[in-house]
RNA sequence: GCCGGGAUGGUGGAAUUGGUAGACACGCAAGACUUAAAAUCUUGUGCCCCUUGGGGCGUGCGGGUUCAAGUCCCGCUCCUGGUACCA
């Protein structure tokens, strides 16, 4: 019997695949190139579940589409082989981390391969193979031989920078750099000696060490992005995470602040996507403002958003961390401030972060001089002010700040109203923009936050006025910092840079890749150095100390799409043409765990390179779609707690019972398979059931897939059972692709059902394969060309659940219609075979083509055969549909106008009357109001 | 707290962007085939009233605009994702 044998079949087609190179891509420039791209996995030990194909499976079906358009695609994938998981392994076991790396490869290759994915894996990358880490190595040289001038808002080479400064110095130049840099004069920069110059150029560089506070996570003995940490705990481990100062090398994406904010105004990614990165960028307007301490020759310099309320401040406060607390603090309030200072250093990142609502703060017995009224107010101390952020100083606003408020409630500090209306509220703060009042030169201006809808008018005014008197500055400022970028770990990218007298050096660029040392221990050395310390004989030039620290995580993942345009070229990390060909990113398809890690470093990278001329597009994506999570589904079942005996869902309830997970792949529908159950664990096998109608009914819940849940679901377990074209589709139709959904097989039948009737249509009652040359009828070619234009428009919108809908009503009709004729039976495989690629491939090869329908052409949808004859009119009165009426597709208005007023069912309904107004509409609806 | 996204049958979800709500699928029910079951096929399936013809009500809740509202406007409730002493 002539059965739909999906084994058969998808075995043998990949294999053809594989062998034939079917989806290997030329960068052919003759070609309209299009760029599909899934964010590349981790390669861990535990391999696929049906949660992580799920954005694959999309973009397959939107390559092969395309491809079917006519374009070039490309479409890759690789793995992001640096990792946590792979080193901890290491250090466990001694096992070297890339052959645990190279094995779990090899199970994700299998696994992708059984779904039937469609990429190049010619182009295949390994963020952890020297091939590719070299140029990794090779960009960071980049950045380090890179500064961003702000007036071009661009990087430039660092030479460029040196001629500069041979010529003028750096007084006529405005460039991201440290914020300490003094100015000099031509004059002075030819004085320096070499070190010197080098230490001043670091300043600059787009990468640069810095003994700045990081993340120090012990229990991982590395340091962590602030991305990488949540609530206080690390994000993979769930380690606590502390405070420390150590020199890390560091990324200055603080330079390109602005444009990585502008730009995303350019791509077309989710509002909520884009909503997180401006957020994390962190962009606000406003001015520093300078309050010198009475008696005392310091200025502590003040960043606030709100100028404009500069009467209503009382008070000023400073982070414990502050620099300068030391010689503020009069000698009676020491031990006070000593006190306060070393418990808010003891309480944990997290103490502080969940404690938000507890107000604490000290008097530092000083006072500082308001620089807009002359009034002196109390200099205080407190850790709701943060030291990373701003200056680390506040001037604080008790009427129109909420912190302020409950702060000066707290220590009973004054309270002054400034703005019109709020002096007889019992809570000022509840308004906070109006008419200012008590405040001098602003009264009666509009006091608001600029960033807001209106002018600002007294923002600007107190900006001015602050500036003539040479106490203040408009400035702009970034939530965002730089980002940290070592790690004191083995399994990463080593940094290519050499120490002499503590100046870094890169390596010379023939000496990458810049490979990773064999060491004996995957751990950090007994000095407490990162765990490259360990390795022999590994010295520049048998005399200066490499860098110790690799690269981070993100550091591969923030190119390796751009690789993959010239995956195999040496000479080049890609070469111009390619990158010029390919472009950027059309589309990219990822979940939406990265939305500020990878895809702002990524973003940054991207930037620089085309700036500094590799590439030719600032922005890597420009269309993203985020998919969303498959959960897992997990079944309970219920044991009486003194007996070995389960009770079904609905009666569990009459007994002492304790819940259980068990194994969802014993469960079909909720109802426990009980002899796969007995055989599950050896102590079930002689136990007892209390059934309801005959069944065992399990409990379930919608959480994470997870293995301690028993709910995880192979996606190679569905692909022997259904297949997996089946897989694939039944993935799609599960609903929106951004959607999270549980994983729940109650509907695949219905998928199944549908790809067997496919195969159906092929072939007769006596399971022969028969297409009829026969000419389509009208009917039919109707509901090819309703089921093309469906398609094609709900793939070009990644509507995939309402595509697959639309194949399941065609073939259902054609079922009926029992059409078997070649002329509609070939465009529809073509139009199938994007979602279930082995099954339509075998069926084409059937029909008698040669070549493979991949390299097919997406048929031609006609309008002229979806127009009908006549058309159905619902008739409603005053918005009720009444009757339905059949008129000539080109029946003018009147006609239809006077043909329903005479019906019988409209008279009805008009009782004799003439209606007040009747509307037509091209739509097909016709409307009597009464 | 702030910023996103959402709420539609027993279930997952459609609705060409203001034009016959519930496509498609699951589930359920009835029937055909079968000794029986499975598989397959056919039919029905938003809720309520009615013997039928038919009628009424229906997209989280309350208002509004419109000939016409799941869709637009105003005011709530609940769920979900992100984020947070950011001055």
């Amino acid at each position: 019997m002539a059965e739909y044998n999906h084994q058969i079949i998808e075995s043998k087609w990949q294999e053809y695949w594989q062998k034939n190179n079917s989806y290997k891509v030329e960068n052919d420039i003759s070609m309209p190139k299009y760029y599909v791209l899934d964010m590349f996995p981790y390669p861990s030990g535990a391999g696929l579940h049906v949660g992580h194909p799920l954005g694959y499976i999309a973009s397959d079906i939107f390559s092969r589409y395309k491809r079917l358009k006519g374009f070039n695609v490309l479409h890759p994938m690789g793995f992001d082989a640096f990792g946590l998981p792979a080193e901890q392994y290491a250090i466990e076991t001694g096992q070297h981390p890339a052959i645990t790396t190279k094995n779990n490869i090899e199970t994700f290759k299998g696994q992708l391969a059984k779904i039937g994915f469609s990429f190049d894996w010619s182009r295949e990358v390994n963020t952890s193979k020297p091939e590719f880490y070299k140029w990794t190595q090779w960009i960071f040289m980049q950045l380090f031989n890179a500064w961003f001038d702000k007036n071009e808002g661009k990087a430039k080479s660092i030479l460029e920078l040196k001629i500069i400064f041979e010529r003028s110095g750096n007084t006529n130049i405005t460039a991201a750099c440290d914020e300490n840099t003094p100015l000099f004069s031509a004059d002075e920069w030819k004085v320096l000696s070499a070190e010197e110059q080098e230490k001043v150029l670091l300043k600059y560089r787009l990468t640069y060490p810095s003994g700045a506070l990081v993340n120090w996570c012990p229990a991982l003995g590395t340091v962590l992005a602030n991305d990488e940490i949540k609530d206080g705990f690390s994000e993979r481990g769930g380690y606590p995470v502390e405070r420390k100062k150590m020199k890390q090398w560091m990324m200055r994406t603080t330079a390109y602040a602005d444009r990585l904010l502008e730009n995303l105004n350019n791509i077309d990614w989710s509002e909520s996507l884009k909503e997180m990165q401006r957020n994390w960028i962190g962009k606000s307007f406003g001015c520093e403002l300078d309050f010198t301490v009475v008696g005392k020759s310091i200025t502590l310099t003040a960043f606030t958003t709100r100028p404009d309320t500069i009467f209503g401040v009382t008070y000023v406060v400073l982070a414990p961390e502050h620099e300068l607390i030391g010689e503020l603090v009069t000698p009676e309030q020491q031990e006070l401030v000593t006190a306060y200072v070393n418990t808010t250093k003891n309480r944990s990142e997290r103490d502080r972060m969940s404690d938000v609502k507890t107000v604490s703060g000290v008097f530092t017995g000083s006072y500082v001089v308001n620089p807009l009224s002359g009034e002196e107010v109390q200099l205080w101390i407190a850790d709701y002010v943060l030291a990373g952020y701003g200056t680390g100083v506040v001037m604080a606003v008790p009427s129109s700040d909420d912190r302020d408020y409950r702060f000066a409630q707290h220590f009973d500090l004054p309270i002054r109203c400034i703005i019109e209306g709020t002096e007889s509220m019992e809570n000022p703060t509840e308004k906070k923009d109006g008419k200012l009042i008590n405040s001098d030169f602003l009264n009666g201006l509009y006091g608001e936050k600029i960033a807001g809808k209106g002018t600002g008018e007294a923002t600007w005014a107190a900006i001015k006025k602050a500036e003539e008197l040479g106490v203040g500055t408009q400035k702009v400022n970034y939530k965002m910092r730089d980002a940290v970028f070592s790690r004191q770990r083995y399994w990463g990218e080593p940094v290519p840079v050499y120490f002499k007298n503590d100046i870094p050096y890169l390596l010379k660029e023939e000496d990458l890749p810049h490979e990773l040392p064999k060491i004996d221990e995957y751990k950090p050395t007994e000095t407490g150095e990162p765990p490259l310390g360990r390795a022999k004989d590994w010295k520049y030039e048998g005399k200066y100390p490499y860098e110790l620290t690799t690269m981070p995580g993100w550091a591969g993942s923030s190119w390796y799409f751009l690789r993959y345009m010239d995956a195999q070229n040496d000479k080049e990390f890609v070469s111009k043409e390619a990158a010029d060909y390919w472009g950027d990113v059309d589309l990219y398809i990822g979940g939406t765990e990265h939305a500020v890690g990878h895809l702002l470093y990524s973003r940054f990278w991207n930037n620089v390179l085309c700036d500094m001329g590799f590439i030719s597009h600032q922005e890597p994506f420009k269309k993203l779609v985020n998919q969303g999570m498959i959960q897992g589904r997990s079944n309970f079942i219920y044991k009486v707690k003194t007996e070995n005996k389960f009770i079904s869902f609905g009666k569990k309830d009459d007994y002492d019972v304790t819940e259980m997970h068990c194994d969802v792949n014993l469960v079909h529908s909720d109802v426990l398979d009980i002899e796969s159950f007995k055989k599950w664990r050896p102590e079930f096998k002689d136990a007892d059931f209390i059934l309801e109608d005959g069944k065992y009914i399990c409990g379930s819940i919608v959480e994470k897939m997870s293995k301690r849940w028993f709910n995880v679901v192979n996606p190679d377990d569905v692909i022997k059972k259904y297949g997996a074209d089946t897989l694939r589709m039944y993935e799609m139709f599960l609903g929106p692709l951004e959607a999270s959904k549980p994983w729940n097989t109650d509907g695949i039948e219905g998928v199944a059902k549908f790809l067997r009737r496919t195969w159906n249509l092929f072939f007769n009652n006596e399971d022969k394969f028969v297409v009829s040359d026969a000419e389509p009828t009208k009917e039919e070619l109707k509901v090819l060309h309703q089921t093309i234009k469906k398609v094609a428009y709900d793939i070009e919108n990644l509507s995939f659940n309402t595509s697959v809908a639309a194949f399941m009503v065609c073939t259902n009709e054609l079922y009926k219609l029992k059409c078997n004729k070649k002329a509609i039976l070939t465009p529809l495989l073509i139009i199938l075979s994007p979602f279930a690629p082995h099954i339509t491939e075998e069926l084409w090869k059937q029909l008698g083509h040669n070549e493979s329908i991949t390299k097919a052409t997406f048929p031609k949808f006609d309008e002229a055969y979806l127009k009908e004859d006549s058309v159905e009119y619902p008739v409603s009165v005053n918005g009720k549909v009444r009757a339905k009426m059949a008129f000539s597709v080109d029946a003018p208005k009147e006609e239809i106008e006077a043909a329903v007023l005479e019906a019988e069912v409209v008279q009805k309904w008009l009782q004799g009357k003439a209606p007040k107004k009747i509307i037509v509409v091209p739509k097909r609806i016709v409307n009597v109001v009464v």
